[in-house]
DNA sequence: GTCTATAGCAAGATAGAC
DNA sequence: GTCTATCTTGCTATAGAC
């Protein structure tokens, strides 16, 4: 097994999906061409096409990175120590979302995509799979420790919060790419005066 | 002035921007090309032209209908009688989502092309204004019927709900088009148990 | 694996007759 | 206003040399 092979072809390929990125982020997946990520690259056609089959699966591979890296931040911040009320579990992913290294409106754009293409559609239910994996433990763990907020037990009460809370953080990622005057911090009030804490 | 003229046209105006209605539904709006539009009209490539200067206006047509109505929904359901109460509200502009003579997808693929084109952004932002206004339209009247609720004053509770609230109806509108198994009462039960009644 | 060059296609938009 | 025919552009993806 070459591994050492296998480890440039990885970095190879990381390379040309951060070029991606910057290149999606700059101009929206729609309206990016191939020529604009290979230019971003620093790369010739085949090169890139050697290692992806198109623009299709370059923005599955940004997407699956982006989403990976927002489920970290929770998965990491909810691991140990108190865990984190309701509201404290969305702001964690919520900042990785105002994050300086990648923009919401890549989100909203695999949004639209997954409209229309089974594919992209297949990336955002697996990358929410996993987050909502993450969530459910998150809110589990915290109101194990809060029965008091959960009459009807815990299972019960995560399932009645999730959707609503991650609808909640959907509709924040909207509305910070949709609104020039999106104020955060008030935004963040509200939920707080509306999740158990 | 030719009144029955630009009654005529206006009337061929509408028969196209259903048709482009129809057709974006069908195959989304970045995959529905001029001629599916044309063809679903019954029309000749000169008679769309003659109307309208091309796809982006036909869309940015499209979604100024679409959020039109939903709107109106909320206007007339709000106006008189007992004013709801937060929760009923969200869920009059959503069951409008949730109706047969139109397909929530249309409304992701708004937000994922107003991310990257200026024009629909702002069909979005006008929109979205409206409706705004309509929501605090509505939430003011029920605050001043439970002042209880508003212990800082009616305007402060309405603006520190009214970002989350359209959130939640955001979240609900890209969950339902996301998840094949989304249960639409079970998200609204949790909203009900959140929001003020 | 990577390069240059280019094939091949889809689709938005226009021209000009009726 | 509407029609048919067509032009033009921009882009994805491949072919073939190194």
């Amino acid at each position: 097994m070459p591994k050492i092979s296998d480890a440039r072809r990885d970095a190879r390929r990381n390379e040309i999906v951060a070029a991606a990125q910057r290149a999606f982020t700059a101009k929206g997946y729609q309206h990016t061409s191939m020529a604009d990520v290979i230019a971003e690259a620093g790369l010739s056609t085949g090169a890139v096409y050697g290692h992806f089959e198109g623009k299709r699966e370059l923005f599955a591979a940004v997407a699956r990175y982006v989403l990976g890296r927002r489920n970290a931040d929770l998965v990491e911040a909810a691991a140990d120590g108190d865990p984190p009320a309701p509201p404290e579990v969305l702001e964690i992913v919520l900042n990785g979302v105002l994050s300086e290294d990648f923009d919401p409106r890549l989100l909203v754009q695999l949004w639209g995509e997954a409209t229309v293409d089974p594919e992209m559609r297949e990336v955002f239910n697996t990358g929410v799979g996993v987050l909502r994996a993450a969530f459910t433990a998150a809110l589990s763990r915290w109101f194990d420790a809060h029965p008091e907020h959960a009459p009807d037990g815990v299972d019960v009460a995560v399932a009645r919060l999730l959707p609503v809370l991650m609808g909640m953080g959907q509709g924040f990622i909207l509305q910070s790419v949709m609104f020039d005057d999106f104020d955060a911090q008030a935004y963040l009030d509200g939920v707080r005066r509306l999740l158990p804490h």
